[in-house]
DNA sequence: TGTACATCAGTGAACGCGCGTTCACTGATGTAC
DNA sequence: TGTACATCAGTGAACGCGCGTTCACTGATGTAC
């Protein structure tokens, strides 16, 4: 079984690969098992493919077997982030507990996604950088609609759905809000990684953070 | 008089050198503003010691006597950056009719200086990119408080304050909302610029970011 | 005003680095009979 | 089950590239008397 170059790895497929040769099979996963090391502690600059390659004790051009070129190792990474950070949103929503009034829960389960995603950014600086690097292509509608819903943006038009359906969020005020709500989320998470917030101590960070999502809460509302 | 490091470049002082020798004053200044171009053009990462030094005509360790290093020079493009944003700001600001009721101009200013940030975004991608680049180390509270009046974020707080004093914010729930409206803001652009957004049409775009302003508006409200 | 001198801005050669990518190869794996 | 063969994954040498940075230098500028 060929692991597709568009089809991300979930984590338990991310298993540390022992074998002394990589003939047929094991080499395209242990290379981008170790891609996603590399990304993870130094985001995309740092995912070279020498690196890669020796890291993995490797020939350096036996990655040109599985991969096209060094973009192509970054886009795969990339996808395995994005699935990781839809995972964890999907996660999060899982928990949100199903009692109570149906607006408040539809509410609670947008915060709850944001939430993981500014976790997410917090705890894997590195890999959400590469997730949303502008130097790797992203498929904008690339096909593959297991891939699609889980990613995170599809996630979060699902939360809006709901707050619709609900009755939270007017449908003719709908339109934009989606994007409106990513970008204060996924703006907190920059600044908080690379930004002026990346000094700021923890506390001060969860008061940002959940100010944040009442600001949003309460301009959607 | 000798330019320092950290003072930025205000746009008229930006202006073509043509002197055959840069004996004595003209190269420091020659050198940035070759710095700035190709970080317009490509971004932080476009902008090389080498590549500026060839384009001003120079040999390639002349730079060497006025930056540092590239971290150096990176710096003084991005301190460029933010004042060309905050004057941008600060423009935009002035621009906003001092009629009506109060707390409407106190929430006109807000949104008139959330425009001119996503607007400079839109226009100069690569300058605000290397702006905001990790790679190069903040001054969090470098001194010189000029250059701290003109940084976004400064200029974004007066408007919180305004909306304070106006009474559209109570006192009690103003922790944190700057922080809030800049990463909602911060966040569009990025995704704009760099994201999902990019391809956008500009009717969708506006759309967007009509849509964003509503929502910080509402929900600091 | 003119000469002697100090200063220091820009030069040019060189070092060392790591990268992406190619190409003809070899040797392990899988398959057909 | 065993042999002959085809396939193709990984090798190793090599190319060409551009970068940041150093250092001893030279020659233009400014200054003191």
């Amino acid at each position: 079984m060929r692991r597709d170059d568009t089809t991300p790895l979930s984590d338990a497929t991310l298993v540390s690969v022992t074998a002394q040769s990589y003939h047929h099979g094991n080499l395209r996963q242990a290379l981008l098992e170790r891609a996603v090391e590399l990304a993870r502690a130094g985001g995309p600059d740092a995912v070279t493919v020498r690196d890669v390659q020796r890291a993995v004790g490797v020939s350096h051009s036996a990655a040109y077997r599985h991969y096209a070129d060094r973009h192509a190792l970054l886009g795969a990474v990339q996808q395995y982030g994005l699935g990781v950070l839809g995972d964890a949103m999907l996660a999060a929503l899982a928990e949100v507990p199903n009692r109570g009034p149906r607006r408040r829960r539809a509410l609670a389960r947008l915060r709850a996604t944001g939430k993981a995603y500014l976790n997410f950014a917090q705890t894997e600086p590195g890999l959400f950088r590469t997730a949303f690097s502008p130097e790797v292509a992203e498929p904008v509608d690339g096909g593959d609609a297991q891939i699609e819903a889980r990613h995170p943006f599809q996630i979060l038009i699902g939360c809006i759905d709901d707050l619709v359906t609900v009755g939270v969020l007017a449908a003719h005020r709908r339109d934009g809000v989606a994007e409106a709500a990513w970008s204060a989320v996924h703006g907190l998470a920059t600044l908080l990684i690379d930004g002026p917030l990346a000094a700021a101590e923890p506390a001060r960070r969860e008061l940002v953070i959940e100010r944040l999502l009442d600001v949003v809460e309460d301009g959607i509302r």
